[in-house]
DNA sequence: AAAATGGTGAAGCATACACTTGACTGTAGG
DNA sequence: CCTACAGTCAAGTGTATGCTTCACCATTTT
């Protein structure tokens, strides 16, 4: 789709790749540089490069370059914004069921004229 | 990539297009059928059908078809295991941090012969 | 019964995506 | 200096994705 998402977009993109959340739970584990994580992936360093430039757009992953080395480290913004997004959604979703719960425990069956639900209409 | 992906994946490929995050977004607010969803999305009932199917296959939406209109409605199991997912990475980053803090408070510092530290070898 | 409504199925299309390969650049070490 | 290493750049390729349209089916509504 869009290539310009806002960011909690992008977050979710690139966690949508097996081989992106790969690199994500090794750098979990502790930084590691881009040609030792491309060893146990069996893709082209030029592979994996491109998806650290990904996850690095995402803000899940920090690299640094020192010397012909490039450092890679998990950054929790990507992350706190994903768990963010689906506790907002959470929030509210179970905010719903709630109110839902009151009307029924409140008001025992009261003469409802509606043909449907509001919340379908 | 792979369309069978395990179903973390599926989960996070679905929450990474912005018109499937707005449906998921409208339906957090209540249940609501195809075409009341497709309606502000600006694009055909079809389009919004294959969303749906998507969304439906990662848990996170789940639809129930009475007379000639599909009700669709949030399922959490979806969100539960994204939110799973990054817990569990959370956890392991944040007990790695811990690790090496206690190792820099304990031992002030040892004579370090290597030229890099452990974690980059 | 006829028309409208809500949805389904399949084909087609343009773009995005994950990879590859090959040519190059900059940094280490022998 | 020269080779090896770690990474970068730029095409190019096959497949997946998001979307459309059109024909068609099943339920309402009039």
């Amino acid at each position: 789709m869009d290539t310009n998402q806002p960011a909690i977009g992008r977050v979710f993109h690139a966690l949508g790749d097996a081989t992106r959340r790969a690199i994500v739970e090794k750098l979990s584990e502790g930084p590691a540089s881009a040609s030792r994580l491309a060893e146990p992936l069996g893709i082209s360093l030029a592979a994996v490069v491109q998806h650290l430039q990904i996850l690095e757009e995402a803000s899940l992953v920090r690299t640094e370059k020192l010397g012909r080395v490039r450092t890679c480290s998990v950054h929790p913004a990507g992350l706190q914004m994903a768990a963010q997004w689906i506790a907002d959604r959470r929030t509210l979703w179970e905010r719903r069921l709630d109110r839902l719960a009151d009307l029924l425990a409140e008001s025992p069956p009261p003469e409802d004229e509606t043909h449907e639900p509001e919340w379908l209409g």
